[in-house]
DNA sequence: AATTCCGCCAACCGCATAATA
DNA sequence: GTATTATGCGGTTGGCGGAAT
């Protein structure tokens, strides 16, 4: 019953991939393209077990991938990706193709977090000499860590974006949808990347994310609006496309290779977390 | 020069979900 | 419908290299 044993774990190798191995990678993925990896260690004689082949085909060999330091641009989409989406490395990493979500999470652990912790108590040491402040506004910095689950504070977030962008007429249907108690942007585990429409190739040295070969783009905004009482769905599809303002506002951004004139509210709100 | 400390990052582990018999 | 495995994801670890002492 069942699906057949992954790979039995006797004998199965460990620890740092041999560039031997990483050829034997390569090469057997160029012939018969990625996925399916249960059988490549079977196939290729590789003594490691499919989840180790995927990883370091997805984080590592995978063409297209850019290594090395972080541009101000992308630590800003990080930086507000996070915010918005919480720690799904794998979506956020879906606005960035050429980082792996691994390589995101890293960044934020070791680069991110400290810069954020470090304005944040600078923040609240500022904050704690403003005596009109609401409690609300103390919360936000406070309680960074629960940020990007409240609607509300989503909502703010926008409202900086629409400051900052000129598609104001989508991002107040998104901005609406929010306030109308859709709390799930953040929940990206069926989320589908924003560029679909990018087209992998060997040729031109650039793959398309596994993901992005599944063909079934679907919001999850408008899937928590059809439970959200009114049970009408078609109308949300008509009005607006799924996540469009976000996914089309990052998009824009990566292409243009960073307009930190844009950025720069965001840079604003990022302090502001 | 030797040792210790620290940061970075590749890889592993465990869990959740999807897929399949 | 159920049992079992495959796959994908996020959290965590361990080794390496450079900085500090």
């Amino acid at each position: 019953m069942g699906r057949p044993p992954c790979c039995d774990k006797i004998g199965i190798k460990k620890g740092p991939w041999t560039p031997e191995e990483d050829i034997i990678l390569v090469s057997y993925i160029q012939e018969h393209g990625p996925g399916n990896w249960r059988s490549v260690p079977t196939n290729t004689g590789l003594l490691r077990c499919s989840k180790s082949c995927r990883l370091r085909w997805t984080n590592y060999l995978r063409p297209g991938i850019k290594r090395g330091n972080f541009t101000p641009h992308e630590e800003g989409m990080i930086i507000h990706l996070q915010a918005l989406l919480g720690n799904k490395w794998a979506s956020i990493a879906s606005y960035l193709p050429q980082r792996t979500d691994n390589d995101i999470k890293n960044y934020w652990n070791t680069h991110l977090k400290k810069k954020l912790n470090k304005s944040e108590s600078e923040e609240r040491s500022i904050s704690e000499n403003i005596t009109l402040q609401t409690s609300a506004a103390r919360n936000t910095i406070n309680h960074r860590s629960t940020y990007a689950s409240s609607t509300e504070n989503i909502s703010r977030l926008l409202e900086g974006w629409m400051r900052a962008s000129p598609k104001s007429s989508t991002a107040n249907l998104l901005e609406q949808k929010l306030q109308n108690g859709s709390n799930d942007l953040m929940d990206h585990h069926n989320d589908q990347p924003p560029y679909e429409h990018v087209e992998g190739s060997w040729d031109h040295g650039f793959h398309v994310h596994p993901k992005i070969s599944e063909e079934n783009v679907k919001c999850d905004l408008d899937v928590q609006e059809d439970g959200d009482g009114d049970g009408d769905g078609d109308d949300h599809h008509n009005a607006t496309p799924p996540l469009t303002f976000i996914e089309k506002w990052l998009l824009e951004e990566t292409n243009t290779g960073g307009q930190m004139e844009v950025m720069s509210p965001l840079m604003e709100l990022s302090s502001m977390l």
